[in-house]
DNA sequence: TATCAATGTCAACGCCTGTTGACCTACACT
DNA sequence: AGTGTAGGTCAACAGGCGTTGACATTGATA
């Protein structure tokens, strides 16, 4: 043993073994990796089995052999299915400007913007699949709710005391709509038409977000 | 050898081994068995840890921990997993004669209703949480939607003929309340009270059972 | 060209799962 | 009293899972 090693009372740190180098010789860490087309064949794969099977039932394996890689590179670039599927659910709802829309028709549009938003990405699928039985999906639902609907619901309300409790009554109709259409598949909700939909729902939206306390 | 015994072209029938005896001796085939009160925990623990944990992280072994007995019960008793589920999401929504109640009042009391009904009964969170990922579950759901929401909304219908697509309305926000408040847990939702949910969304299933097509 | 980190491959680990078969125990019937 | 069967226990199986470590290959930098 030798005593001039320094004392043992520091961390041995992270001990990072091989995951997510640093490029400390690079100038910009930004820069574009040769990894890159892998990772996101990884983060595509992932979201299309988060979605269609859920949290649980996608497994590393065959989100790997989809993209057509080793499962052990997956675990390299994103350390662990816990943080894939966080990097695999990043989602913004792209929501429009709602001041710009005649403030008693917002509903309508609202309900086409969402359907189009479900069926043009599946990240949506996996976020809605996984959060029921995984609480940290839940969690990101909770924030997509919290940080992108709620304020932009917020500006087109009377009162934006209230404007939480508002935003959470359109969540109960919007998410109500894409579980029934897109998960549990209820054959009337299937069969309706987008514009049907639209037409339906939106005096329901333009009433949660207008109308004054009952 | 005996060479009368019956030729061997028969099927070996189902083999069922050690399953489900079929008590060929008694004369009453439903008369109460020994085992009942094991059946019966076992159901109760299944139910919770289902409705707890999801389909697939619920396991045959906790739920038979939970109910104080060795797995191979859940096993002899029920078959297989898929078996045991079917078993615990039976679900029976209870619904009133909603023709006994005033025609445009029938939607707050309905919310009031169903309130009660998924905080009185945790099958409902088994269902829908299981329902979510898996497709045997979301079959269920789709049935009860259409014998027992579907029927019983039709008798206040105007017109029979667009029941469904009405019920499948219904659905989307009755539904879409019950994921917000019991599974996503969104803020705004789960602070709200039964009375106050009931005067919020009572005029939307209202509208949507009673309205002219628009 | 030599070097070394980034990228990728392969095989295995420990654990947990649904399910099964062999084996006891205790009750209800004759 | 004796016997057959329902009820219950135990240990193991085969397979899948997330994850890891050792090793090979590639390509940009020096």
């Amino acid at each position: 043993m030798n005593p001039t090693v320094p004392p043992p009372d520091h961390v041995p740190a992270e001990h990072p073994r091989r995951a997510e180098p640093e490029y400390p010789h690079r100038s910009a860490p930004d820069r574009p990796r040769r990894s890159d087309a892998t990772r996101a064949a990884i983060l595509t794969a992932a979201r299309e089995r988060f979605a269609a099977d859920g949290y649980e039932r996608a497994t590393i394996r065959t989100i790997a052999a989809d993209a057509g890689i080793d499962p052990a590179m997956v675990m390299r670039y994103y350390g662990s299915k816990e943080k894939l599927f966080a990097a695999a659910a990043e989602f913004d709802l792209r929501l429009p400007d709602l001041a710009e829309l005649p403030a008693d028709g917002i509903g309508a549009p609202l309900v086409r913007h969402m359907l189009r938003r479900w069926e043009g990405d599946e990240t949506l699928f996996a976020l809605l699949r996984a959060a029921v039985s995984h609480e940290a999906a839940a969690e990101r639902m909770r924030q997509i709710f919290g940080a992108q609907l709620a304020p932009a619901l917020a500006r087109v309300c009377p009162d934006p005391a209230d404007a939480a409790r508002r935003a959470g009554l359109v969540a109960t109709q919007m998410l109500g709509l894409a579980l029934t259409r897109y998960i549990l598949r209820l054959p009337p909700v299937v069969a309706m038409s987008p514009d049907e939909l639209a037409t339906w729902l939106g005096p329901t939206l333009d009433r949660y977000l207008t109308t004054p306390e009952p």
